[in-house]
DNA sequence: GCTCATTTCAAACGTCCGTTTGAAATAATT
DNA sequence: AATTATTTCAAACGGACGTTTGAAATGAGC
């Protein structure tokens, strides 16, 4: 009732290494350990409880700091989210600078895609990798107030994005290549959101964590291939694979 | 208590039309009225009254029907998954059994997971396309229930397939194979999920249940572009990216 | 030290959940 | 028609949920 919407200062400006292992305050603990949940069981599994005494704080302590489930949930992905796009965007912005009067690559475009997502999945020890689990869940919600934080999140950076790939690509029809944007996406946030889904393609077990550099060696080449693909003429015989 | 393993017989044998607007037994009503209602909220947020009322049934019917919520979950998705990979791997099958000796394309090979996928959007007027979107977030689902359940009903499938494409790009190591073959599902799933993740990456709203073919000419060039594509070099510059 | 705003806390609120129960209704068998 | 097996039903179970409350504790400003 008496929460206000500004940033509270915390109680104690940080003494340097008073106590080692001292606690982060208890918005932060809040977040930590719903990221960590959020992703493990998804949004509706993960109750508040659960939540609240993995991070050792009371239970009203989310409806006193974030308001409502729901808004912790928004308040876990815009704390990476948001940072992410901005960096997508930035790097864009520096190959095209670098590039200068010249086209981007595909592959350049889907690095600058690809590198600030790998460096948040590396970012923190524990949330991480995890956050990219989160995310590819997220994608697939259906609850209204996910579907459409998303698309409000994410709305400025495709847009950037898909005019860099229209310069890329002058010879893809326009309405082509937003199919193509969308397998790009869909291929991009199954191998980022990670293990779990490519048990069900292989039993060959890849290590995430390994090097970036090699993940989007592989993934680059696969999808700039694929938006390069020439338009199949009206006869390639697609129509005759119905009969067999 | 009394439940038994074995199909019961239905209580009438169908005397022909005696009345039009017949309802379906129980069991089936349930299943159809899951199938529409955990697609769009999702297993966890989808609750068996909310069944049961739309499918006029009583509370109780589910669990003496199908046990428990999670096997209710698995029904509809058996119902539907067994024939859509049974039927893949026959026309997979058929395509080899036509081509003799030589190996397949890659775009004949999508075709062969491609279009029972689509055969099933298309079949029942409700559930069809509605049953796509439900996979597609299945596969984002953690509870181990449900990833259990969708890795032994792919297994066969995903094994079949891979050797299919192992023949037909006899260039690409097995490795790089596997990782190919999981851009491939996930732009795959992506695609047939549908509607609601396309927004994200565009305005322009495509309509599934238009020309099935028309998809399959687009997805197709895309995805067999990509399984061809050459491995790239050491030195082709991909480390230089993350400098900028 | 006192005041006042902020944060924490234990407890409770009302609601909805999946499941169980035992009796009533219905169908099948004899 | 009598008996048995199957299916439906209303009602209740115990528990977990998100949220609210009002008092206690803790901080900052004077």
């Amino acid at each position: 009732m008496t929460q206000t919407n500004v940033q509270r200062l915390p109680r104690s400006a940080e003494s340097a290494a008073e106590k080692p292992i001292e606690l982060a305050d208890t918005k932060s603990r809040i977040q930590d350990a719903a990221e960590e949940l959020f992703m493990e069981h998804g949004f509706e599994a993960t109750s508040l409880r659960l939540i609240t005494t993995a991070a050792q704080v009371n239970l009203a302590a989310v409806n006193y700091h974030f308001g409502s489930k729901e808004e912790l949930f928004q308040a876990v992905l815009t704390r990476r989210l948001d940072p992410m796009n901005r960096d997508r965007m930035q790097l864009l912005s520096n190959y095209e600078a670098s590039a200068a009067t010249t086209p981007l690559t595909c592959e350049k475009i889907l690095a600058a895609m690809f590198i600030p997502a790998m460096k948040l999945a590396r970012d923190h020890e524990k949330g991480g990798k995890n956050f990219l689990r989160l995310l590819g869940r997220a994608y697939a919600d259906p609850a209204p107030f996910i579907r459409e934080f998303l698309s409000h999140q994410y709305s400025e950076m495709i847009a950037r994005f898909r005019t860099a790939f229209s310069s890329a690509l002058p010879h893809i029809p326009r309405e082509e290549l937003s199919w193509r944007l969308h397998y790009v996406m869909g291929a991009l946030s199954y191998t980022l959101a990670g293990a779990d889904v490519l048990k069900l393609v292989s039993q060959y077990h890849p290590d995430l964590a390994t090097n970036d550099e090699l993940l989007l060696r592989r993934l680059a080449p696969f999808l700039a291939a694929g938006l390069r693909a020439p338009i199949p003429a009206e006869d390639d015989g697609y129509q005759l694979l119905y009969e067999a």
